[in-house]
DNA sequence: ATTATTTGATACCAATCGGTATCTTTGTGC
DNA sequence: GCACAAAGATACCGATTGGTATCAAATAAT
């Protein structure tokens, strides 16, 4: 790797810990000078503006995130396998997270404020991924008759991700795991019982 | 009311918007100021610092929704419709919210930054007031034999602000009400199905 | 090895931040 | 109506914000 790019991986990996910690709006570039040991000049080489640095931190996590997903979930054989990966990959990211700070997607989705529409249009996108994928393993599953043909795919979605999101917030706040592991032997339960045959 | 009640109450009302839609940390006194018509000076007449005017502000938002749910939840007689106050508060919040800008308690949650921890413990403290509120209506559910004896209460309340609370978020983001609806839906057959009696 | 180009450091900018000291205005009790 | 206290306006403070122009150092190409 050239030694630009060492540097520009660095501002993102110490970007991503800070934006998803304490807020994109509130961290600073000194923030992240400080974090990196760079310089203003230096960071303003390898992206435009700040805006489109905090772009592509969200993006770079989301991808780190969904392809370690799409990875899992392949490497399962039957639907609720697949779904559970689901559930498991927000669990485990309690005590485990990719990016300290809780979800990326959650954080972004509840900081927009007027003048950050290019990341909510980002958050939206990867919204839009999430329930597809999830709906996606649902329609298989009716096809390999593992799922009950009558099952919305999309409701399904909705309340998985609905439910982890809320329970990811509730986790964070208050500093325990205990609300996202109900949360998912519940939701494991509601699939078990009625969404696969 | 006195006239320095009105402009304090002004104050508030303001800020509170604000607050609550472009976040706490982004909203800056200025923005206030010209949202009031008033100074600095009249500002900090009232309130110690902007920390203290994010606190009360946060705190008169949960005041009255909670106020406003009590209400509500003491005007029906049984547990089933109890329990539906809580799901149709929400669902009403996206078209008609007391408070612009989602749910209150998400924001403040999500928004913790390392210089807001006073913020982040009353948010707890509402948390757990919630969870507490949801608790109590299926004990005496239980007690009313209206509530099967093996049901966790603590696992209703976590199912619940969970999927509430992430469909707020997702309603939010896609600015439309088809989540939260789908959400409470749910929520409301497995309340019928696997809560009660 | 020497040049040319990229990369990063330095020093600065205007604007804005939260906060305060001071002064004028307004309202209130007698 | 007068005196006094409360409320609000004004002008300022140092610190910090995102951003930029310029220069030095490191890297790459010849």
């Amino acid at each position: 790797m050239k030694s630009s790019e060492i540097t520009k991986s660095k501002v993102l990996q110490e970007a991503i810990t800070l934006f998803n910690t304490k807020g994109y709006r509130a961290t600073s570039l000194s923030d992240i000078t400080n974090a990196t040991g760079l310089t203003k000049g230096a960071i303003y080489r390898h992206f435009e503006n700040k805006e489109q640095l905090e772009i592509e931190a969200f993006q770079n996590m989301m991808h780190a995130i969904f392809n370690k997903l799409q990875q899992k979930i392949k490497a399962e054989s039957n639907t609720r396998d697949k779904l559970f990966c689901v559930l498991e990959l927000f669990q485990g990211y309690i005590t485990e997270p990719f990016f300290s700070g809780g979800c990326p997607l959650l954080n972004v989705a509840t900081e927009v404020d007027d003048t950050t529409m290019a990341l909510k249009d980002n958050a939206l996108q990867t919204l839009t991924i999430f329930r597809k994928s999830i709906e996606t393993i649902v329609i298989n599953g009716k096809t390999h008759k593992e799922v009950n043909a009558i099952v919305n795919e999309k409701l399904v979605a909705i309340v998985m991700i609905s439910s982890l999101e809320g329970a990811i917030m509730m986790s964070k706040l208050q500093d325990s795991n205990s609300d996202i592991d109900a949360v998912v032997k519940h939701l494991k339960n509601w699939i078990v019982a009625d969404v696969l045959i």
